[in-house]
RNA sequence: GCUCACGUAGCUCAGUAGGUAGAGCGCAUCCUUGGUAAGGAUGAGGUCACCGGUUCAAUCCCGGUCGUGAGCUCCA
């Protein structure tokens, strides 16, 4: 007699059937378009292959490329087939690992010679062939020694490091794909011929295990896809961030430019200049309005004050030193202590807090040459930083503002985002209990608020725990800009104090925070995000008037001098050249409006107006399109 | 910092199997005065990243330095 099992579906229905049937059996039975587009199933919450067999009653689902538990075993069956194929092409290559990421995979390998992108080319091939070979992904299971001793003799000396690592009653399963067999929990895709599109993207150095103590392995990375199209629109996507890089557009739009004279110190053209004085005057104007006060506090202040904030000790690798008169100074890698020393010179009543010092403080941190990259990751920057100086019962209401703030602003941009919070690292001060409170205290401003969040155990700032602003730009990239750091380690270190209502002196708590996080990045990720066309309100050039010919120079610098007198950014475009010509340029260079104006413009005394997007408006009177501009830019129209 | 690749005119890039270089765009001058994404002609512009080595001769080969890119690690 053969025994049943409940299976319990997606769909509600419960289906009785015998013990040991395999997941797939019972997806033929279903058919279908599922029956198609399933590649892995789901028992219990746990993924597995279509090929496990059911010993008991469960609750099973089959999930597809639109899952995300699809597109991992998708991605992470295709990394086996570039292991497989790399080492029928190279027998010497030994194995480190190959996991799914997103949007792909990678392959980690260690090869006496190094690979180049011709043998990109030669494994893409082979892997193809893989894939047409249909070779089905074979599980078995092995106990630990025979585990070890299989590897071994292979000569696979990375998988028997991560044998070793795994637990005393860890299931150790490996799976085949022909003659390839790899150390893996799985689960993967029935066969080979699953995948349909591949791409290998590019090549590069990773640390086995991510330590630079360790031996360097190169890495391939890839992707894959169920069809042709859905690669082909992944590699467009790819090309679109290319085309956005600010690094091009930052060139292109004469923004900003890096030179070899300082790397990593960028250099901001009159026109990066007018984009980062607007954001100035937005931040100003916010910031004013929710009660902060300005502050500029010097770039190098003696050694003593880092040794008394705790960056001596914790953040000396990162800062820039220099000596004056024979004592030695430090370049500030953070406004904070200057913030500190401005609270201490004067006595302050539990009356006058919360107290908000806004700076916009110019920092230096000594980040590493490879990290380096345009103006997202440089070596100075600018801070739109304040320190809240509070009393403890005031800290959630406090972060709770800061959050609002953000949200409005980044709203203005048009940005979404998300928030991490980051607990207590490696190397940090103050107490266990300190750090228990303060960041209980951010995790119930963000769960009161109803915010969801991912936790970043141990990523905190060495004085205390923080909420980490990750905002998402127009093409889905995501982007950590702001961020909350709430500290009660430097006013300890600074012994401020506050005289509370029994006239005794109380500790406060400092509330550290940015929005746009560093001007230098958030214009970055901006001109990425606008594709270098930038809203009006922003535009370095906000208007070009094209005059027809020689004729309309006069009539032209009339309508320029009365944009200007409006403040209107304008410019004429007064080369002897064609009206096709100037009007390329001006949408190359991403001018939001183009007045053109000729011998009918010139007689009504109007001008032609051309957008950007939209293109030929039709012809408007000066007073309304300065009306319609000016509207823009007061509301910072996107 | 580490691995690999790269560094030629303002920009994007070609090139020389070792004999000191070329295109397009841009710029200048001239012709053209033209109505919504490139009119034509002429010209200027480079110690081929820097320093050393091999060679009769190096932009090219070799070594080093600096910088850039893709990642690793790290972060606003």
């Amino acid at each position: 007699m053969i025994r049943l099992i409940k299976v319990l579906l997606r769909d509600g229905a419960t289906r009785e059937i015998p013990v040991g049937t395999r997941v797939i059996d019972i997806l033929n039975d279903l058919g279908g378009r599922l029956k198609k587009e399933a590649l892995a199933a789901v028992v219990n919450g746990v993924v597995v292959d279509l090929t496990y067999r059911l010993e008991e009653d469960v609750e099973l689902r089959f999930v597809t490329f639109e899952d995300e538990e699809g597109k991992d075993v998708y991605r992470h069956s295709t990394s086996h087939i570039l292991a497989a194929a790399v080492k029928r092409l190279y027998p010497k290559a030994k194995l480190g690992i190959g996991p799914a990421i997103k949007d792909g995979f990678y392959y980690d390998f260690d090869n006496p010679d190094s690979f180049t992108p011709e043998d990109l080319e030669k494994i893409e091939e082979e892997m193809k062939r893989i894939i047409k070979e249909d070779l089905p992904f074979e599980r078995s299971e092995m106990a630990r020694e025979e585990a070890l001793a299989f590897f071994a003799e292979r000569g696979e000396n990375y998988k028997v490091d991560l044998i070793r690592e795994l637990p005393e009653d860890a299931v150790i399963s490996c799976y085949s794909c022909g003659e390839f067999v790899d150390l893996c929990a799985g689960p993967h895709l029935i066969s080979t011929g699953k995948v349909k599109a591949i791409k290998l993207l590019s090549l590069a150095g990773a640390y086995w295990r991510g330590s630079e103590k360790n031996p360097m392995l190169q890495r391939i990375y890839g992707t894959s896809f169920p069809k042709k199209s859905l690669l082909d629109e992944y590699l467009a996507k790819l090309e679109e961030a290319k085309k956005r890089d600010h690094r091009k557009l930052g060139k292109e739009l004469d923004l900003f430019s890096i030179q070899d004279e300082g790397p990593g110190f960028p250099f901001i053209h009159p026109n990066g200049m007018i984009i980062r004085n607007e954001l100035e005057n937005y931040w100003r104007e916010e910031h004013r309005a929710a009660g902060y006060d300005e502050i500029k506090t010097p770039i190098i202040l003696n050694r003593v004050l880092w040794e008394q904030s705790g960056h001596w000790d914790h953040y000396k690798d990162n800062m820039y030193f220099t000596k004056i008169d024979d004592l030695d100074y430090a370049v500030k890698p953070m406004n904070c202590p200057g913030s500190m020393l401005i609270y201490k010179t004067k006595m302050h009543s539990y009356r006058d807090l919360p107290i908000r010092m806004a700076e916009l403080g110019l920092v230096h941190r000594h980040e590493l040459s490879g990290t380096l990259h345009g103006m997202m990751r440089v070596r100075s920057f600018t801070q739109d930083d304040a320190h809240i100086f509070v009393l403890p019962s005031q800290i959630k209401d406090e972060v709770k503002k800061v959050i609002d703030l953000t949200e409005r602003m980044y709203k203005t941009f048009g940005f979404e985002y998300h928030l991490e919070l980051s607990t207590r690292p490696e190397n940090s001060m103050g107490s266990d209990e300190m750090w228990e409170i303060a960041t209980n205290a951010l995790r119930e401003v963000l769960e009161e608020r109803g915010f969801p969040y991912v936790v970043n155990e141990g990523d905190g700032a060495f004085y205390g725990p923080k909420i980490d602003f990750h905002l998402t730009d127009s093409i889905g990239r995501t982007w950590q800009c702001g961020t909350v750091q709430l500290d009660f380690q430097m006013p300890e270190k600074f012994e401020l104090f506050y005289v509370g209502e029994d006239g005794q002196k109380h500790r406060p708590a400092v509330i550290h925070r940015v929005i746009y996080g560093s001007l230098e990045r958030f214009m970055a990720v901006l001109i990425e995000h606008f594709a270098g066309a930038f809203p009006v309100w922003l535009a370095p050039k906000q208007v070009v008037v094209i005059p027809i010919s020689a004729k309309h120079h006069q009539y032209a610098a009339e309508v320029v001098e009365r944009l200007k007198e409006a403040g209107i950014r304008v410019e004429a475009d007064w080369r002897n050249e064609k009206v096709g010509y100037k009007i390329r340029e001006a949408q190359v260079q991403k001018v939001p409006y183009m007045l053109v104006v000729g011998d009918k413009e010139l007689e009504e005394r109007k001008v032609s107006v051309r957008e950007r997007k939209a293109g030929d408006l039709g012809s408007f009177s000066v007073a309304d399109f300065l009306t319609k501009i000016q509207a823009e830019i007061k509301s910072k129209a996107r």
